[in-house]
DNA sequence: CGAATTTTGTATCGATCGATGCGGAAGTCG
DNA sequence: CGACTTCCGCATCGATCGATACAAAATTCG
C-alpha cells in the first residue's frame, strides 16, 4: 500500500515565496525602506498586496526577511571573510567583498544595510534602528575575530582589535556610500589596497 | 527734509526666513529628504505651508537651500581644512571636522550630505542625485588640493592625489555612517588618528 | 484716504500611503 | 460528492502625502 504524499490543506500558493522575497530585497536595496512603496514592491514581486500580507505579514516584516536574505546572499562575504586564516586576509576579504557587492552591474549600487534606512521619518524608525544594529553587529564580529588574532599571536599583543574593526567597517561603509554615488569598482579597489598596505595601522 | 527708508511694498514677512531655514535644515538632516514631511518641516519652522511655499518655492527647493546652509554651516570645516598648509593637515582637519559635526550633542547624528537621500523613491531621485554630486564635489576639491600638494613638493611626485582624496572621503563618509549608528566621538577620533598615522598611504 | 501689493490663516485638493474586507477560486480532507 | 481550508483578485479603507485656492490682514505708494 502506497503512502500518499500529503500536501498542505487549502489552495496552494500561486507564486514562489523565495523568488518574491528576492525581488523585494532588490527593491528595498535600491530605494530604501521608506522609498519602496507597497505598489512598487508587489509589482516587482509579481503578486497582489493581499498575497504579500498573507505571506510576509506587513511591510516591516517583509523588510526584515529581505534583510536576512541580503545577509545570507549579497552580504555573505562577511561570514566567509571571518574564516580567513590571518587578520590581514580577513580585512582584505571584507573590503573586496564590499566593493564587489556594492558595485555589481545589474544590481543596485551601494549596501542595503547602509542605504536601507540611514535616516528616516517616524514610520521607519524601527527599521532604521534595526539596520544600525545590523551594522554594529558586523563591527562586533570583526572585532571578535581580530581579538582572536591577537590571542593567537597573529596580531601584536598591543594592537587594539576594536580600533581595527572600526577602521575596516568605516572603510566598508564609506565604500558603500561611494558606490551609491556612482564611483567605480576599480578605483575603490585601488583605494582599499592602499588602505591596507600599512597593516595593522596600530 | 528726511529721506524715509523705503521698505518693500506689501505686507511684511512675519518670520525670520534664515531662522526658519535653519530649522528646516535640522529636520532634513535628521530625517532625510523623503523622511521629512511638510507638516514636520513647517511645524519646526513655525510657519504655515502657505508661508513656506511663498518663501522657498516647494519642498525640493527648500531642501536645496537647506543643503547650501548646511554646506556653509556645519560642513564649513571642509573649506577651512583645504586651507591647511600641508596635505596631512588637510586630511587631519577634514576627518576631525567630520567627526565633530556628525557627533555633536543636541544635533542630528551623521552627515546631511550622506543620509539626506542615499537611496530614495521616485519623488526623491533628483535630491538623491544632487547629494551624490555634493559628495563627489567634496572628493574633487580634496583631489585638487592634494594635486597642488604634489606640485608644491609637499607630497612625493609619485603619489596619486585622486587615490588620497578617495581614501579620505571614504573614511569621512564611513564616519558619517558610524555616527548615524550611534558610535561615539572619541572612538571615531582614535580610529581617524590611526588611519592617518601612515600618511601618505601611497 | 483708496489702490496696489504681499503675507497669513484656514480649509481643502487629488494622489498616494500602508493595510483590509469580502467573495470566489483552488486545493485537501472525509 | 460536500465540508473545510487556504489563497487570490478586486475594491476600498482612513491617514497622510505635497501642494493650492481664497479671502482677510498688513504694509507701501499715490
Amino acid at each position: 500500500m502506497e503512502t500518499r504524499q500529503s500536501g498542505p490543506v487549502g489552495r496552494p500558493r500561486g507564486f514562489d515565496a523565495d523568488e518574491a522575497l528576492e525581488r523585494a530585497m532588490l527593491v528595498f536595496w535600491e530605494h530604501g525602506y521608506e522609498g519602496a512603496s507597497l505598489a512598487g514592491l508587489t509589482n516587482a514581486m509579481g503578486i497582489s498586496t493581499t498575497s504579500m500580507y498573507a505571506a510576509f505579514g506587513n511591510k516591516e516584516e517583509l523588510f526584515r526577511k529581505a534583510l536576512e536574505r541580503y545577509t545570507e546572499g549579497p552580504s555573505a562575504y562577511l561570514a566567509r571573510a571571518l574564516e580567513e586564516p590571518a587578520a590581514l586576509g580577513v580585512a582584505t576579504a571584507v573590503l573586496a567583498g564590499v566593493i564587489r557587492t556594492t558595485t555589481r552591474p545589474a544590481h543596485p549600487h551601494g549596501c542595503m544595510g547602509v542605504q536601507g534606512a540611514l535616516a528616516s521619518g517616524d514610520s521607519g524608525r524601527e527599521v532604521r534602528d534595526l539596520l544600525a544594529a545590523w551594522r554594529n553587529n558586523g563591527c562586533s564580529r570583526l572585532r571578535e575575530r581580530f581579538q582572536r588574532a591577537v590571542d593567537d599571536g597573529d596580531l601584536e599583543p598591543e594592537t587594539d582589535p576594536g580600533l581595527l574593526a572600526r577602521y575596516v567597517t568605516t572603510l566598508a561603509f564609506g565604500i558603500a556610500v561611494q558606490a551609491a554615488s556612482g564611483v567605480g569598482r576599480e578605483e575603490l579597489q585601488r583605494m582599499a589596497d592602499a588602505a591596507l598596505r600599512n597593516w595593522p595601522i596600530v
